[in-house]
RNA sequence: UGGGGCGUCGCCAAGCGGAAAGGCAUCAGCCUUUGGAGCUGACAUUCGCAGGUUCGAAUCCUGCCGCCCCAGCCA
């Protein structure tokens, strides 16, 4: 893992001795949503923070609110940690595993004079609570007695008071120029069954009490957050030494905070992945396009390439949005090593080689990775009719391009040299349907004619032996660079973020390719078969393109 | 007009008083039976701005300017 501040402060407190040398980090989702690509640069950063440095990393829940959370998020989140690559062996905890442990603390606070029930509404608080500039007033019922407040409290969890009429709040300082010190609520009434305790529990601790008080329990020693919670710190702090939970070890939790992720030309807050989702913009949360976990991993990105993403983007408080092609060329690295090439026309243009004998069938042998020729070869059947990509083929050419034209010579990879001879056009549309070409046979590749030079080598497909395929190209979800920045993220959308190709034509080896099997389509990009495939049909997804010299010089990129 | 955080190349990001790492992107060339990959080279006399301290400042001080976060019984 690449030097970075929290390294710096880790380091720092380890040749000082803190902690005895211990580093135990932890990864809090709270079970309420999909886990997506900036979660997995914190899930990088604490996993790999515990690992560069002797210690572990806890996964846990941080399921302290009933009516926003779900077990079924549960699942998704462990599945996708695990695929990322990090283990969190036996240390799977929940908040809600902590609630007679965290209700016992309330009680130290209170006996302590340091917590206190109060009647205030929702709507009281907040006007008690003054605002940036005034400082705030203090609860009427701020200076119940010890007594009144144990009762009061012991009450509330025994389901005396309806939601809302009462908290437990700390007794901190309402003048305090920070807002999260103005005596924040510690518990709220919530009458609401709660995924993992069931109705045991009608009030429930916020995320400001129970967060450090966990970490206290599970003696997390560098609790890393994002930038949001800096405001936090200082109640944090203030929970970590006014609350006595030595019994749980000696270590003091601290917190440092970093600057979430945001990457160009997509979104990434829950409400806004939610409402493509449920608004039907996108097929689910693990729709290709969608910044998802379960996205990005439907769309064939690999953990590998994810993992040294995160690495690569490097940790600080700055705020700032990383450009996607940093992501893009993650994946075409690691594919490059690691995907089997092979050969797919995505749009079929006929030719048919008029100097080849009509009944004969070659199998020719191809190069599986020409990076890696450790993976081998297979064979490529190649006869007559051959299928070539639309876009490798004008009849009026301009400059730069160096495909097949009229008269012109290209190579088929792993095959001849060709040259067209005649172009066959629909006679109402002038839509070109088939070309006529011929082959020069002394030119077979790995023949000594074979090294002819050519400016161009296509890739094509033998028209009887090539299997049908559905093809999904993405683009990106949204126009700009950064759609949180408009009034309606919305209205920026990709209008063509998905393009379905129905009839795609791909050599025969890939036949039966479970979902999953990521391929380099040469020339084209790496693809990944989808799950919507079926025995008569596969459907890819492409991950990436190549990059592409012509998409440049042409102006389509 | 409160508090907290941040301002180094188009995008990330090192740097912590001795004189601007690296990656992505971009551009140019080489190479190539993927216009892929690979290789080579170019790319901040300058670190938000202005003063000051110092032999010496992106790094220290002062003052401005700009951006982000905070007034949920969300996390």
């Amino acid at each position: 893992m690449p030097e970075n501040f929290i390294q710096d402060i880790i380091t720092e407190d380890l040749k000082e001795g803190k902690y005895g040398g211990r580093v135990r980090t932890r990864f809090p989702p709270e079970p309420n949503g999909y886990l997506h690509i900036g979660h997995a640069k914190s899930i990088c950063l604490n996993f790999g923070l515990a690992q560069a440095n002797g210690g572990l990393c806890n996964l846990r829940f941080d399921d302290t609110n009933p009516t926003k959370e779900d077990v079924k998020y549960v699942e998704s989140i462990k599945e996708d940690v695990r695929w990322l690559g990090f283990d969190w062996d036996d240390r799977c905890y929940y908040a809600s595993d902590y609630f007679e442990e965290l209700y016992e603390f309330a009680i130290q606070l209170i006996k302590a004079g340091k917590a206190y029930v109060c009647d205030l509404s929702p709507e009281e608080i907040k006007e008690y609570r003054g605002t940036l500039t005034e400082p705030g007033k203090e609860s009427p019922y701020r200076n119940r007695s010890v007594e009144e407040n144990l009762d009061l409290f012991r009450r509330m969890r025994a389901g005396e008071f309806p939601n809302g009429s009462r908290t437990l709040r700390a007794k901190i300082d309402m003048a305090s120029p920070n807002l999260n010190m103005r005596d924040p609520v510690l518990y709220r009434i919530i009458h609401a069954p709660h995924h993992r305790t069931g109705d045991k529990w009608c009030i429930y601790p916020t995320y400001d009490f129970a967060h450090p008080l966990s970490d206290a329990i599970e003696q997390i020693t560098h609790s890393i957050c994002t930038l949001e919670f800096a405001d936090h710190r200082p109640l944090y702090d203030w929970l970590i030494e006014n609350v006595d939970f030595s019994k749980f070890g000696p270590v003091k939790p601290k917190q440092i905070e970093f600057a979430r992720l945001n990457l160009t030309h997509t979104v990434m807050s829950k409400r806004k992945l939610r409402q493509l989702v449920e608004r039907g913009y996108v097929s689910g949360w693990d729709d290709p396009r969608m910044p998802t976990i379960a996205g990005l991993r439907r769309r064939g990105y690999t953990p590998e390439a994810i993992r040294d993403f995160c690495e690569r983007i490097g940790v600080a408080k700055r705020n700032s949005i990383v450009d996607i092609a940093l992501l893009e060329h993650c994946v075409r690295e690691d594919l490059n090593k690691r995907a089997p090439r092979v050969m797919a026309v995505l749009r079929p243009l006929r030719v048919v080689i008029d100097n080849y004998p009509d009944d004969q069938v070659e199998w020719l042998e191809a190069e599986n990775n020409p990076e890696k020729p450790e993976m081998g070869t297979r064979r490529v059947p190649f006869s007559k009719v051959i299928y070539i990509e639309q876009d490798d083929f004008m009849e009026n050419p301009p400059k730069k391009f160096y495909r097949l034209a009229p008269g012109r010579e290209v190579r088929l990879k792993n095959a001849y040299i060709i040259r067209c001879d005649r172009v066959v056009k629909d006679e109402r549309t002038g839509q070109v349907i088939e070309l006529h070409c011929s082959y020069d046979p002394n030119t077979k590749s790995g023949s000594p004619g074979a090294n002819r030079k050519v400016k161009v080598t296509l890739h094509w497909v033998s028209a009887a032996h090539a299997i049908p395929a559905e093809v999904r190209l993405y683009d990106y979800l949204f126009l700009s660079e950064n759609p949180d920045e408009l009034e309606d993220f919305l209205s920026d959308l990709n209008p063509n973020s998905l393009q379905r190709l129905e009839s795609c034509m791909i050599e025969p080896s890939v036949a039966g390719a479970p979902p999953g099997t990521r391929y380099q389509f040469l020339r084209q990009g790496y693809f990944c078969v989808d799950p919507d495939s079926t025995p008569e049909k596969l459907v890819f997804n492409r991950i990436v393109t190549l990059k592409d010299e012509w998409a440049k010089v042409a102006g389509t990129r």
